[in-house]
DNA sequence: TACCAGGAGAAAA
DNA sequence: TTTTCTCATGGT
């Protein structure tokens, strides 16, 4: 059974492959700067966020640090193109704080998965997607991100039940595609490659250009 | 004009 | 416990 299933998961993995090629995820230049776009993506396009993360580094404002010495207008007008911008300020900050309290980057580095995962969710505005963007893309540990456009097209695919909550659609992929961080790194980005541009909401992905992978049911 | 975008937390039912 | 509401800019 689950032999069948890494099949099927791994043949939807194929076709975005060679549809998109690789993707060289996540864009940011330090893992710091994978925190702060994880925080800022959500439920914003990504071209926002980079509009705001241009405003950061434009004041060189890119360390947990510095964003720490910001008062909370100042970072909110910055983060202002990413939407939300005075939740996600307050959010920014709180996680900062507790990055730098635990002593950023390297020492974070050297906790276990789990730990680190479970530490990043008791942080207010961190919830499990941010959290597993964090753990993949900063941190490079085996955790699979489950996005709107993860569970849209695999549900389409009918390869996950729409009713599944995040951790059981995360347990089935981890467990299904076996612990490999390379892996859920191209497969989680070329999710939203495809996503983004074939696999909107409304109408149920009409016009794709996949035709294979949108012909392609689990049988 | 209406919809959508790489969510999360608080409030209401 | 589950559902609904709020936060907000920018592109299509």
């Amino acid at each position: 059974m689950q032999k069948r299933e890494r099949q099927r998961f791994n043949r939807v993995f194929e076709l975005l492959l060679a549809s998109y090629g690789p993707q060289h995820w996540w864009p940011a230049e330090t893992p710091f700067e994978v925190m702060v776009g994880a925080i800022l993506t959500q439920n914003t396009n990504w071209s926002n966020v980079e509009r705001a993360l241009e405003n950061l580094g434009a004041v060189s404002i890119l360390e947990a640090e510095q964003i720490l010495e910001h008062e909370h207008e100042v970072l909110a007008g910055h983060l202002r193109p990413s939407g939300y911008f005075n939740v996600k300020a307050r959010r920014l900050t709180e996680f900062c704080e507790w990055y730098v309290e635990q002593g950023g980057f390297e020492a974070l580095a050297q906790w276990p998965t789990l730990e680190l995962r479970d530490a990043l969710l008791g942080i207010k505005g961190i919830g499990p997607e941010t959290a597993d963007d964090i753990l993949l893309y900063a941190f490079e540990h085996p955790v699979f991100v489950i996005d709107a456009y993860t569970r849209r097209i695999f549900a389409r695919l009918g390869l996950l039940p729409e009713e599944w909550s995040y951790e059981q659609a995360r347990a089935h992929f981890e467990e299904t595609l076996g612990p490999d961080a390379a892996l859920y790194n191209e497969y989680h980005a070329l999710i939203v490659r495809h996503g983004k541009e074939h696999c909107r909401p409304k109408p149920r992905c009409a016009g794709c250009s996949l035709k294979r992978l949108c012909r392609y049911r689990a049988s």
